[in-house]
DNA sequence: CGCACGATTTGCT
DNA sequence: GCAAATCGTGCGA
């Protein structure tokens, strides 16, 4: 299981206005193995989660609801398809370019949740498939490994993915900028449709 | 080519 | 607590 090696594990991102840096403290596992529902890889391999079938330790971007950018570090070897996304955070270097960004949120909120991980770091669409060890990219990763990590069913995802037979969320527990659990809210669409 | 939905966040009441 | 915002992806014909 990497997920724990990778909770407590420092991102930095080289941003054009300063360095970032982000204590990661709460990711959600996604795989193409088996069956499972939740993940884009699921339904093999497409254009779109290309790079989750490639080498380890690249970004997987991907935009959600029109508006929102999410970030995953891939994490199993190439030419298996596996993720995990980047969930929560805790900003440790740089937080003035981060509020840039994100404005005046509280502090445990300004990388709570994935796509406001991804605006935090000021991770574009564009960086999927980035190098996360090189270029403006780095990841250190704990030299200890959290132990007693939290683990529970994914959040948001819609479907058997988003069931207890999945419970590959993982995150650490007490952390504040761990996102609250939040089950899957079924998309409704134009009014009065019915 | 056309249709429907998604690994979400934010603002108003 | 609920509803809106908003577009790329995937599948069927």
């Amino acid at each position: 299981m990497v997920a724990p090696l990778v909770l407590g594990g420092i991102l930095t991102r080289h941003g054009a206005s300063g360095p970032v840096s982000l204590r990661i403290s709460e990711v959600e596992a996604y795989s193409g193995l088996g069956d499972d529902p939740g993940s884009h890889a699921h339904r093999g391999e497409t254009p779109r989660n290309r790079v989750m079938f490639g080498p380890a330790a690249h970004l997987y971007t991907y935009f959600t609801y029109g508006m929102h950018t999410c970030a995953n570090i891939v994490c199993l070897p190439e030419g298996v398809a596996g993720g995990l996304l980047l969930r929560g955070g805790e900003i440790v270097q740089g937080e003035p370019f981060v509020r840039e960004r994100r404005g005046d949120a509280p502090f445990r909120d300004l990388a709570r949740g994935p796509a406001r991980l991804a605006n935090a770091m000021g991770i574009p669409l564009g960086d999927g498939g980035a190098d996360v060890l090189s270029g403006q990219y780095s990841l250190r990763l704990r030299v200890d490994p959290i132990v007693d990590v939290g683990r529970s069913a994914r959040t948001g995802v819609s479907g058997a993915g988003g069931t207890d037979d999945y419970p590959w969320r993982f995150f650490i527990p007490g952390d504040p900028t761990v996102s609250p659990y939040r089950r899957h809210v079924p998309k409704k669409r134009a009014t009065g449709a019915g």
